[in-house]
DNA sequence: TTGATTTGGAAACGGTCATTCCCTAATTAA
DNA sequence: TTAATTAGGGAATGACCGTTTCCAAATCAA
């Protein structure tokens, strides 16, 4: 509720006893248990342990369990765009950074990574129809997404890597259900070589 | 935990009094509230008034919460499986299956239907790290898609409608991640031609 | 009929959950 | 120093949830 949830930088010292807990860690060990166990399932009592905190200091941080879980939706929003970013800017071509974004879902969709899911596709599952706020939340993630991929589909049509028949678009809504669909099947245990496989075929969405 | 759970198929009548309401149109109404809320999310009650049965009843015809789920799980399965086997059915080559199966997820995908989401993605965050016995029945479920896909497609092959260079079971993986992404995304409330204009991209993945 | 068996349903039960309370500790403002 | 303010934490709270119990009703076997 403060700027600190938002922002998790310090910054001017307000009155009273100043936060002993590192907010960062507090939100890893919270967006691990609601990846894990999906935001229901989740207990006030798992969370208390896994951050490191009793209730009632969880409760003076965050409004209720609801507002935990937003702000581990916040950060896990940051710390992903931060690793997607400095990904795709490593490549050269615009097709070579979707290729990038894709694989930057694929690598997060196998084994022990995979199965723990993707806080955003779990959010999609479980406030869609229950948290009109929090869905608007995943919808706002899933937008990025999608504007990301179209931007970069419009960079590989410029430099000439991606064909100017493809539907920018379209396809980006089409690659943004495979990514999302490949954290969904990522739950269920496969393994690196057929999430690749995948991967590979789904680039013929930019041919 | 009986036959009936699993067949809902009236058969030679037992001992006892008989069973008055009808399974299949529980199952339906159950499923409605698993797909709509999540599997934790439901509470018995709202099963009880969707179903239209006391507390007591259900418990007496399913095990147990987990077992109503499981049973609306195979009831949802099955009725999914039969509609999707008349459109692939309707259609004549390999990639108008292909095109079909994708449709048929896809028309499932916007506005209100969307929005209530897939009993199988569903299933797959609520139980993946949870229940490793209701996530074996979701493994089951996407095999049977992505084998069907293969196979699909492998027809489009043998009559010359999908090319030769295609591998099949990676587009048949990556069809299924589109496809059960299409669902996620479905329900954050999409429209039916921005999902269509996504399926008919996807179709790129048999060129 | 009678007894055994099964279903239907309402009420009761025990446990767990999210949340609050309250006291102590640490800090700033005056 | 003192007062005000905020964090930390453990215990208490009240609600709800899944499940069980119990009794009446309906059927079959004898």
């Amino acid at each position: 509720m403060t700027d600190a949830i938002l922002t998790s930088e310090a910054k001017t010292r307000s009155r009273g006893r100043p936060r002993e807990f590192d907010m960062d860690a507090a939100l890893d060990a919270a967006l691990r248990v609601f990846s894990e166990r999906g935001y229901h399932a989740a207990a006030i009592s798992e969370l208390t342990e896994a951050m490191g905190l009793a209730s009632g200091s969880i409760y003076k941080a965050f409004k209720d369990k609801r507002g935990i879980f937003l702000a581990a939706f916040a950060h896990y929003r940051k710390l992903g765009r931060r690793r997607l970013e400095a990904m795709i800017a490593s490549a050269k071509t615009g097709r070579e950074k979707v290729f990038e974004m894709v694989m930057y879902y694929t690598e997060l969709s196998y084994g022990e990574a995979g199965r723990k899911g993707c806080l955003v596709v779990g959010g999609a599952n479980d406030f869609a129809l229950l948290d009109e706020e929090a869905a608007a939340h995943v919808v706002t993630a899933f937008a990025a997404d999608e504007k990301l991929m179209a931007d970069l589909i419009r960079i590989g049509q410029a430099d000439g890597t991606i064909p100017k028949t493809v539907d920018p678009d379209a396809a980006a809504l089409a690659f943004l259900c495979f990514t999302k669909g490949l954290r969904v099947i990522g739950k269920t245990g496969r393994s690196r070589e057929e999430m690749l496989s995948a991967a590979e075929a789904a680039m013929k969405l930019v041919t």
